[in-house]
DNA sequence: TACATTAATAACCCAACAGTCATTAGTCTA
DNA sequence: TAGACTAATGACTGTTGGGTTATTAATGTA
């Protein structure tokens, strides 16, 4: 029944098409979409390549196995930002409070509302499952993202803006807005609608506490 | 070969044992461990039953599922720790800045440094696919913790100590800690020995940024 | 010591899914 | 358009692991 074939060729798009440069690429798309959306585990390499609008054959065709996949999907998706953000600090004239809120929303813009912040939490989730992604990770994104801030404190140290505060410790308290809202964004704020937050107050209020504190006078006697 | 035997019967101890009180704690117990370990698709019953000493079959007779054994450790971690901390605030005397650095610090002492921020870290990784397990957590953990901070906070306003900062919205400041601090915790420092944060260390040089600020002097015009 | 009760076992079943391979069909060249 | 090359396929395999059940044995009672 030619007509019956030809219904199903074109519901299904049957059409076979050679792309050999475009699949990997695609695949990993794919891949970050649907390990972002349900973990590492519960993603199946068949519907990664469903997704890719590939068989699954395909998919081992270019890599090896899941685990390959996976690690090939976070390299691909670990920000290059670096460079570029060293570089616009460097050029940075504001105030060094204000360069610390402009950290945190271009992070925000740039990577937060991204879908490259599925990749931060994925790690964090999977980190004991894969030690040497977790180690690659600290390397390439952790390292230079904890200098970058290092040196912003110590500019607004240097410049007498700041008090002097313990260095290498008092940039995780801006690192865990990083991380706290990745974590929202990925997990809770998903299956419950009302756990919403709105990233840019909570950036900027957190900041406004960091910098000029809770109590009313400067500092009281114990 | 009743020697072999005898020897065989003594390393592996097959002395069956009827213990039926003791087991669901037992299993609970070995799951909690290996769930924190490994997260929940990598664990598999028959490891937890063995870590229990005890067989597959075994674990089946006690609870239902690989998922209502999960439901069960994690309600039986959630800290019942509410009623006891409420009342414990009641009575503080000191400041509220005390207040709330003794807070995180007798988070850190009961839940943090112990297995059951495990808990808290499995739950976010997973909280996707577990939404019914998501909401029962927030219900019964987000919620509680929220509103004692929310108190503690109020508090330092209501007593002139604090600035009237925006309510819902600054408690997220010191949970932010609080998962950090887990995170922190349960993924990278696992594998990267010279990834250490010295957690007592950074409460209190968080919380004295909230409080006291970074700034030099108390406000400073634009 | 015989018997009843039931906690515990281990061999079993089956579905899901990572990974393979013989076959099919696009694409390019002569 | 014939033929070579190889990208793509999908049926197949093997294993893993959740869940079941017929059987075994510990314990309490008469």
């Amino acid at each position: 029944m030619p007509i019956l074939e030809n219904i199903d060729s074109h519901l299904a798009s049957h059409k076979r098409e050679r792309r050999k440069d475009a699949r990997p690429g695609e695949l990993l798309d794919a891949a970050l979409e649907l390990f972002v959306e349900k973990g590492y585990a519960a993603t199946k390499v068949e519907e990664v390549a469903a997704h890719a609008g590939v068989s699954k054959g395909t998919l081992f065709l270019y890599f090896q196995s899941k685990q390959e996949l996976f690690e090939a999907v976070v390299r691909k998706n670990i920000a290059d930002h670096f460079p570029t953000w060293n570089q616009e600090f460097e050029q940075f004239t504001g105030s060094t409070a204000e360069m610390l809120v402009y950290a945190l929303e271009s992070w925000w813009d740039r990577i937060g509302n991204t879908a490259a912040s599925g990749i931060t939490k994925l790690l964090m989730s999977e980190a004991r499952n894969f030690p040497e992604l977790a180690d690659f990770y600290t390397q390439e994104v952790i390292k230079p993202g904890n200098e970058l801030f290092v040196r912003i404190f110590q500019r607004g140290i240097d410049r007498g803006e700041f008090r002097s505060v313990p260095l290498p410790l008092t940039i995780y308290s801006v690192i865990s807005v990083i991380m706290f809202l990745t974590m929202w964004k990925h997990s809770f704020s998903c299956t419950l609608p009302d756990a919403q937050i709105d990233p840019k107050k909570f950036i900027h209020n957190h900041m406004d506490l960091l910098i000029n504190g809770l109590v009313k006078k400067p500092i009281q006697g114990s």
